[in-house]
DNA sequence: TGCTTTTATTGAACATTGTTTAATTAAAGG
DNA sequence: CCTTTAATTAAACAATGTTCAATAAAAGCA
C-alpha cells in the first residue's frame, strides 16, 4: 500500500483518543524506569511509534501530558483508598491510610516523584481535573478522620484532611529529595504524624 | 594596554572567590526578580560581566551554585530564627517561630521556592553543607520545642523537629505552586499545624 | 630586561531539550 | 475522478547546560 519509504502523511491507524491513550501509557513507562528527568517528547515519540509532532496534535505541550499522567496517577491512588473500611475508628482508619500511602510510594517512588517533582512554567495554572484528583482525595481523609468531628465541623475536617495532606506530602517530599537528616526514615516521620495528630484529637476537646 | 577589541585572555580582575561571590549574587538577584526558572548560566555570566566559562571554573556545574544559593538561604533563615528567644513556654517559642518562617516566606517568595523547587538531577547527591543548614534549622525548631521534653527524650525531640519543618516545608510547597484547594491559606494551615502540635504535646502525657 | 610558563577568559561549538512548520500523502466527500 | 481535509513526518528553531581550542595577560625566571 505504501509507495515511499516513509510513512509521511496520514495513516490514521489510531484515533487522536487511541494516540493520547498511548501516549500516557508510554510515559508511564518511561517515568517507572527513568524517572521524570528522563521523560522527554522524542522519547515518548519513539515508544509508541510515532514522531514529536503528534504528540503536539493531542496535548498543547509536554506539561500538560505530564499533568494527566499525574492525575492518573493520584486517581490510582485514590481508588486503592476507596477500598479500604474507613467507618470506623478514626486512628485506626489514619493508621490503614497512611500505610497505604506508604506502601503505593515506597512500592513506586519514581510515579510519586513525579507528583512531585511537576512543576509548571511560570505563567501556567494547573487543569481543573488536578484539583478534582486532590480534592477526591483529601476526601478520602475527611472520611477517615470524620469520628473526631461533630457534624457541625465541616470546615474543621476539612482543614485538618489538608493539613494531613500536606504533611504527608512534605515527608515523602524530603525524603524521596534525600533531604532528611539520614537517620530519619519515612516511615518513622509518617507514623509519628499519624500519632501526633491522633493525640491532638484524642486527649483534648 | 588592550591591543584587540575584546578581552579575551587573562584579566585577574577578581579572585575566584571575589568571582563566586558575584555570581552567587547575581543568581540571587535574578532569582528574586524572575524566579528560579528564569535562571541560566547565560544570565548570571551577564549580569557579573563575564561568559559562561567563567562560571566553570568557580563551580562545577550550575546545580551546584544554586545549592550553594540555597544554603545561603536557609543560612540566613536561621540567623533570623536565632535573634528570636526561643528560651520560654515551647507554645509560644513555636508561634513565634512559625510567623518568622511565614513572613519570610511570603516577603521572599521566590527564594524559598528555589529551595523547595531546585531538584538534582539523578545520580548526584547533595552537599554536606546543605545537611548542615537544615540541620542547624531543625535544631532551631529543637530549641523551640524543648520545653516538652525531658532531658533523656532527645531522640524524641528531634524526631518531632524533624516532623514539624517537613510539615512546614509541605504546606509551604503546595501553597507556593498553587497545589492547594483555593480557599486554603499558608496561613491557616500553618497555625492549624502549631496548633494541633501544642494540643498533642500539652494535654497528654 | 626578555623569554617561558601558567592561567584566566573568551567565542564558538556541541548536545539535548521543547516546540513549530512546510511539505507530503492518505483518507473522506462529492 | 477530482477536491478538500487532516494526519504525519522531517527538518528547522530557540534556548539551555557544558566543553574546548585559541588567546592574551600575568607570573616566574634568566
Amino acid at each position: 500500500m505504501r509507495i515511499g519509504m516513509t510513512d509521511l502523511g496520514r495513516r490514521a491507524e489510531h484515533t487522536p483518543e487511541q494516540l493520547r491513550r498511548m501516549a500516557l501509557d508510554a510515559a508511564r513507562n518511561i517515568v517507572l524506569k527513568k524517572g521524570l528527568s528522563g521523560l522527554t517528547t522524542r522519547g515518548i515519540a519513539k515508544e509508541i511509534g510515532y514522531t514529536v509532532g503528534s504528540l503536539y496534535q493531542v496535548f498543547d505541550n509536554v506539561d500538560q501530558l505530564i499533568e494527566q499522567l499525574n492525575i492518573e496517577t493520584i486517581d490510582h491512588v485514590r481508588s486503592m483508598c476507596d477500598q479500604l473500611d474507613l467507618d470506623g475508628d478514626a486512628a485506626n482508619s489514619l493508621r490503614k491510610l497512611s500505610h497505604l500511602y506508604i506502601e503505593f510510594t515506597r512500592k513506586n517512588p519514581q510515579l510519586w516523584n513525579a507528583v512531585i517533582d511537576h512543576k509548571l512554567p511560570t505563567g501556567y495554572q494547573r487543569q481543573e481535573a488536578y484539583f478534582d484528583s486532590v480534592s477526591k482525595l483529601v476526601e478520602v481523609v475527611e472520611k477517615a478522620i470524620s469520628s473526631f468531628f461533630k457534624d457541625d465541623e465541616l470546615a474543621s475536617r476539612n482543614l485538618d484532611a489538608n493539613l494531613l495532606w500536606a504533611s504527608l506530602y512534605g515527608i515523602t517530599a524530603l525524603a524521596t529529595a534525600g533531604r532528611l537528616a539520614r537517620h530519619e526514615t519515612t516511615l518513622t516521620l509518617i507514623d509519628r504524624l499519624i500519632e501526633t495528630y491522633i493525640a491532638a484529637k484524642t486527649h483534648h476537646e
